[in-house]
DNA sequence: TAATTAAATCGTCAATTGGCGATAAACAAA
DNA sequence: TTTGTTTATCGCCAATTGACGATTTAATTA
């Protein structure tokens, strides 16, 4: 995927952008975060209920949503509750607003 | 990467929303949106000349904006100019606006 | 008709993604 | 300490992505 030496240097709005529009570009993602919105928090055993999906591969998705920081993760043992980081779920709302004008 | 024999049915707005996520989710094509949104709009070499790629990568990146209705091209021979498609970008905004409320 | 110009498509390649089952890790409770 | 519960990680695989150079296509002009 990468053949250049150097990858290209953008903007540091436009990789944060790109970003998050990455961890957006899966259905099943959007649809975990419009289920944390509703539920305001929840456990990923709530989400393998919820979607058919193998549990390893909903905890990848979370892992990618993690990532991007936006959701954060509270140890409530021996489960671990997921929640919106709202900090970067403005963040990134902000970018999209911007960037749509 | 589909394993599943039938791919999860998502509501329209998810997968739709999930598209214009994944057309927005490399920094080369943010930056293309940017660029047409400040020219208006703009041919297939301008953009050759503004990013250091080859002009299939860029014609690639322009196919997949084409495809998730963000830009359409308009015929100007021997040149094609490339133009913010104004009613699916005001669908993708309005979209990632009632997603982030 | 032939030549020119601009953009799209093709073929190839390495890296990444998304899926799964199996296993490991973390922690509480017995 | 062992057991049970929950989540993360690993290894694997097929499909997709992003990059490139080379070629083809489309349309104008000579």
């Amino acid at each position: 995927m990468k053949r250049n030496l150097e990858p290209i240097a953008y903007k540091a709005d436009t990789e944060a952008l790109a970003k998050f529009a990455k961890a957006l570009a899966h259905p099943t993602r959007i649809a975990i975060l419009k289920h944390l919105e509703n539920q305001s928090c929840c456990f990923t055993g709530d989400l393998v209920d919820v979607f058919p999906l193998a549990q390893s591969t909903i905890s990848q998705h979370l892992k990618e949503l993690k990532n991007a920081g936006l959701i954060q993760g509270e140890l409530k043992p021996p489960k671990i509750k997921y929640c919106i980081n709202q900090d970067n779920w403005k963040t990134a709302k902000t970018l999209f607003q911007q960037f749509f004008d």
